[in-house]
DNA sequence: TTATATTTTGAATTTCGGTGTAAATACTAA
DNA sequence: TTAGTATTTACACCGAAATTCAAAATATAA
C-alpha cells in the first residue's frame, strides 16, 4: 500500500470512530453528516471523499465491531484451556469489548434495524458465526457431560441477551469496576449450565 | 364518556398499535406518518386529529408498554405466593409480554432514545419502579436466606437484559412455545441465584 | 519550478416527511 | 330536517439533512 494510501485508510477509519461515538451517542438519524465533520474538524464534503453514503458509514462500524469480536473469540478458541474456562474467557472478553469499545460495539448492538438489507445480511452472517461459537462451546460441554442437557441455542441467547444490554445501562461512575461486573457476568450467567453438585 | 369521546379512545388507541407495530417494524424514523395513516386507511391530515405529533405518538407506545409490565408484576405482588414464586412469574410474565405484544414491547425496549428528554424521563422513571420490583423481591430472597448474597442489581440487569434481548431472536416458527421459552428462561434465571445445594 | 494528481471546500440541489390549515363532508341530537 | 359539531381531506409550507459538483487549494513527482 503506498503511503498516500495509507494515510487515506488511516483517515477512514478515523472516520469511522468518530461515526460510532455519535451514532451510538445520538442515534443514527440523529448524528448528522455535519456532527461528524464538524468533531474531525471536516466539512461534509470531504468526508464525501472518503465514504460513498452515511449508510456505508453505519455498515462500517458493525462491520469492525463484529470483526473485533470474532478475531477475540477465535484467539481463546485456539488455547488449550478446558471448554468451560473458555466459555467464561468469551464471556468476559465480550463484556469487555462492550464496555471498552462502548461505542463501536454499542452501534454494533444497538442499531442493526437501521440498515439496509443488504448491508444487514452480511452483518447478521458474522454474528450467527459468532454465536455459533459459543453454542458449540455449550454442546461439547454438554456432551462431555460436564454440563446439564439443555437446548444449548436458548442458553446462548441468555448469554448474549444479558450481555448485549449492558451499554443500557452502564456508566463508568457505577460501583463496579469493568473487570467486576465481567467476572460477575461470567459466574452467574454460566453456573446453571453445570449439574448440580 | 361520552359515546363520541369513547369512540376517539378507541381509534387513538388503534393508532397507537398501529404505529407500534410500523415503528417497530421499520424503525421510528423510517415509519412515516403516511405508512401509519395508510396502514389505517386514514390520511396524514386526520391523524392529527387525534395525537399532536409524531414524538407523541411515540411516547404513547412507550408509555402504553411500561404500563402493561407494571400492572402485570403490581398482581404478582399482590398474591400470597412464596417470593421465588413471584419472582419466577414475574419472569414469566415478562417474557410473555414480550413475546404476545411485541411491537408494543419492542418499540418500548429497543428504542429509548428516540424519545425526547422530557418523555424519555417519564419513561425511565416507570422503568425505574418496575425493575425495582424486582430488586426487592431479590433482596427478601437474600435476606432470608433463600438466595446467597450477591449484588441485587446486577441479577436484575442480567434478567432484564437476557429478556429484552428476545425480540432480537424471537419466531414463532421457532421450535419452542411462548411458554417453554418462558419457563426456560424463568429457570436459568433465578438458578444462579440460590445457594448451592 | 512546473505540471499533474489528490484532497478539500462551500454552495447548490434535491428529496422527503412532519406539520398547519381551510374547506368539505359526515354525523348527532333536537 | 336542520343546525351545529366532529371528522376527514387535500394541499402547501417549511426545514433539515444527504448528496453532488465545480472550483480552489494542496501535495507530489519530474
Amino acid at each position: 500500500m503506498s503511503f498516500r494510501e495509507e494515510r487515506a485508510a488511516e483517515r477512514k477509519k478515523n472516520i469511522i470512530k468518530v461515526a460510532a461515538k455519535l451514532f451510538s451517542e445520538k442515534g443514527y438519524h440523529d448524528a448528522t453528516l455535519e456532527d461528524i465533520a464538524r468533531n474531525l474538524k471536516y466539512t461534509k464534503g470531504s468526508i464525501y471523499y472518503y465514504i460513498n453514503s452515511k449508510q456505508e458509514l453505519l455498515f462500517q462500524c458493525h462491520e469492525l465491531a463484529m470483526d473485533m469480536l470474532i478475531n477475540r473469540m477465535e484467539e481463546i478458541l485456539a488455547t488449550d484451556w478446558p471448554l468451560e474456562v473458555k466459555l467464561r474467557e468469551g464471556i468476559k472478553a465480550h463484556i469487555e469489548m462492550v464496555v471498552g469499545e462502548m461505542s463501536l460495539v454499542t452501534v454494533a448492538l444497538g442499531q442493526e434495524f437501521e440498515l439496509e438489507e443488504d448491508y444487514r445480511q452480511i452483518i447478521v452472517a458474522k454474528r450467527d458465526r459468532y454465536e455459533r461459537y459459543f453454542r458449540r462451546l455449550v454442546d461439547e460441554g454438554i456432551e462431555k457431560g460436564i454440563f446439564r442437557p439443555l437446548p444449548s441455542k436458548m442458553a446462548v441467547f441468555i448469554i448474549m441477551g444479558a450481555i448485549n444490554w449492558i451499554p443500557r445501562w452502564y456508566s463508568e461512575k457505577g460501583s463496579m469496576s469493568k473487570e467486576e461486573i465481567a467476572g460477575f457476568f461470567a459466574d452467574y450467567l454460566v453456573r446453571p449450565l453445570f449439574k448440580k453438585d
